[in-house]
DNA sequence: CATGTATTTAAGTACTTGCTTAAATAATTT
DNA sequence: AAATTATTTAAGCAAGTACTTAAATACATG
C-alpha cells in the first residue's frame, strides 16, 4: 500500500479528503472503543458481566459453576476483565469475590438492556 | 467439566441456581449480541461503519484510500459487514457502492455518539 | 506443620482472524 | 475483441484467542 489506488473518473476527492480527516479525528477513540468491545464481544465474558450486574458479587468458583466451565478458564477471563477495569476483586479469606466496576457502566448499559428484552430484539 | 466444583461452605446455592436460570434465559440473546459485537470490535470495520454513517455511500476504492489499506483487505471486511446485514451494496456500472443498513442502527448509535465526543470519554 | 481449599499462572494446542499476493469476474472503453 | 478498471475470491501465513492440563501460590484448618 503506497500510492492511491482509487482512480475512478467520478471519484469525489473532496469527499475522500473529508473522510480522511473525520477518521483521523476519531482514530484514537476508535482504538479505545474497539479495545473494550473486543472484551465484551466474547460470550463467556458478556455472561460474566451480565450476572455480576445482577448479583453484586461472585467468586471464581461460583462463576465456574454457573457457566459450566473449568476454574482456570473462568479465571483467565476474569483477569482480562480486571486488567481493563471492567471488574474489581476483593479477597475474603481464601475466596476472591469479583464485582462490576462503575468505569464502563455507560458502555455496558445498552447491552444489558438489549439482553433483558426478547432475543429477536437483537 | 463434569461435577460442580464450588464446594465452599458459604456457597449460596440459591444464588447459583438463580444465576444459572438468568443465564439460560439470555443465552440466545448473548450469542446474537456477541456475534454482532465481534464485527464492530474491529477498528477497521468500526471506521468503515463510522464513515458510511457520515457519508451515505462509498465504494471499495474510496474506502481503500480513506483507510490506507489494500482493496482486497477492505473488500473482505465489507463482505463480513454485508453478510451480517450491517451494510448493503448497489452496483453502478463497474463501481459498487456500500451504505449503512438500518438493521443495526440502534446497536451502533451509542458507539457513534461516543466517537463524536472526546477520546477520554471512552 | 501437613493437608485441603480457592485461585492463579504457565505451557501446549486447536481454532480464528486479518492481512498478503495472485488469480478470477465483470463491466467499460478503445 | 483486446485492454483497462473495479471488485471479489482464494490460498497462504503470522498473530491472536480460548481452551486444556499441570504446577504454583496462598490462605485455612485439623
Amino acid at each position: 500500500m503506497e500510492e492511491n489506488s482509487c482512480i475512478r473518473k467520478e471519484a469525489d476527492l473532496n469527499q475522500i479528503k473529508r473522510c480522511k480527516e473525520q477518521i483521523s479525528e476519531v482514530e484514537e477513540a476508535v482504538g479505545a472503543l474497539t479495545n473494550k468491545l473486543s472484551l465484551v464481544s466474547n460470550s463467556v465474558r458478556l455472561k460474566i458481566l451480565y450476572v455480576l450486574q445482577a448479583e453484586e458479587r461472585l467468586c471464581v468458583c461460583d462463576l465456574s459453576d454457573i457457566l459450566n466451565m473449568t476454574i482456570p478458564a473462568v479465571s483467565q477471563h476474569l483477569r482480562k476483565l480486571k486488567d481493563r477495569d471492567f471488574v474489581k476483586s476483593e479477597k475474603e479469606g481464601q475466596t476472591i469475590f469479583y464485582s462490576l466496576r462503575d468505569d464502563h457502566r455507560e458502555l455496558l448499559a445498552p447491552f444489558f438492556n438489549l439482553l433483558n428484552r426478547q432475543p429477536e430484539a437483537i
